[in-house]
DNA sequence: CGGCAATAGTTGACGCAACAAGTAAATGGG
DNA sequence: CCCATTTACTTGTTGCGTCAACTATTGCCG
């Protein structure tokens, strides 16, 4: 019996029970191993990563197809510096065009062209043959319910605000079934 | 092209219904955000990347807490050039050491030194604590064993060899099933 | 036993992300 | 109205991972 030593400095707590680990350590290795596979299949077919994928797409279900710089990285999880450096980038190769927000002089917008849509249109199905075969085809019914739900327990920590869930599908309403 | 085309593959399934695009578009947040919180909190208290600070726990749970690079990199996920960088520069700040391997000379065996050792336990509870606080804690017991099943289900095709989850509890079982 | 392919690992160059500093415009207080 | 602060973004530097090339050793096959 390792008596853990939950005295008063630092509170740890036990070192993990064996159930716990075990979860654990297949959760580091999904997360390990599935985002080179996205970026695999995305650089090899379109020449994007899944990261500069996301920012397409994000434009693209955008309003006006335009988005700020600021709300971009927000809803990518990305930090301004490295938003900058992508979308600069993206524009450098014609998929998108960066261009000065009216409202506000301080401000950058990014919109996708469409040689951008064009890519993501042939970008797409790729992309989710690939999810399809990577995770969703390996997952029953029940399991992508759960995924959905401990995924949501997850975020909850990750990401309080949420900011990458939020975004791409619906501007306004997040989570909550409230009427 | 490269795809077995078993089925219509460039035909596109669906473009995934919503269920599937909502437990998606959770998991690949969580995919995304995970990591830096791990790297950030090892980093901060241990100036450890989660990469370095598995390294160590896969040396030190290694019979003799040395193991040959090659084998190192596959139960760490690691290419071998990264690798090679990475116990390189463990070796710079005297966490672990290189000697070459005596039954194969092209071989190179990397070990645990007590100050790596030391620097683990060091670093121990601080990341269990972040591990729990930010995954276990948010888990039912329920959930906890739904997560190992949904993992085990997508491990089947990120990590078909088992690499990953095999050698870190089980040292000798890999190849031979039983005679 | 000579030679050629395969294996094990290291090294150097390039690309991308993080951090820090800098510019420019909007706010806000005296 | 002016100057300080904050906000929005860009730019340069550093560090890590990948790819390609290289060395060294082993194994194989005639």
């Amino acid at each position: 019996m390792t008596e853990p030593a939950r005295s008063t400095s630092t509170a740890g707590p036990r070192p993990m029970n064996d159930d716990e680990a075990a979860a654990w350590q297949r959760l580091i290795a999904v997360v390990e191993l599935l985002p080179p596979v996205l970026d695999a299949q995305l650089l090899r077919d379109a020449k994007l990563t899944h990261f500069e994928y996301m920012t397409l797409m994000a434009l693209a279900s955008a309003p006006g197809e335009a988005m700020r710089m600021t709300a971009l990285a927000a809803s990518t999880n990305a930090t301004l510096p490295r938003l900058s450096h992508v979308v600069r980038r993206l524009e450098e190769r014609g998929l998108v065009e960066r261009f000065p927000c009216p409202e506000d002089r301080r401000a950058t917008n990014a919109r996708i062209t469409p040689e951008g849509l064009a890519l993501l249109d042939a970008a797409a199905p790729g992309h989710h043959d690939t999810v399809r075969s990577t995770v969703l085809d390996a997952l029953s019914a029940e399991q992508l319910d759960q995924l959905y739900a401990i995924a949501g327990s997850l975020l909850e920590r990750l990401d309080p605000d949420g900011r990458l869930t939020a975004t791409a599908c619906h501007p306004a309403k997040a989570l909550d079934p409230a009427p």
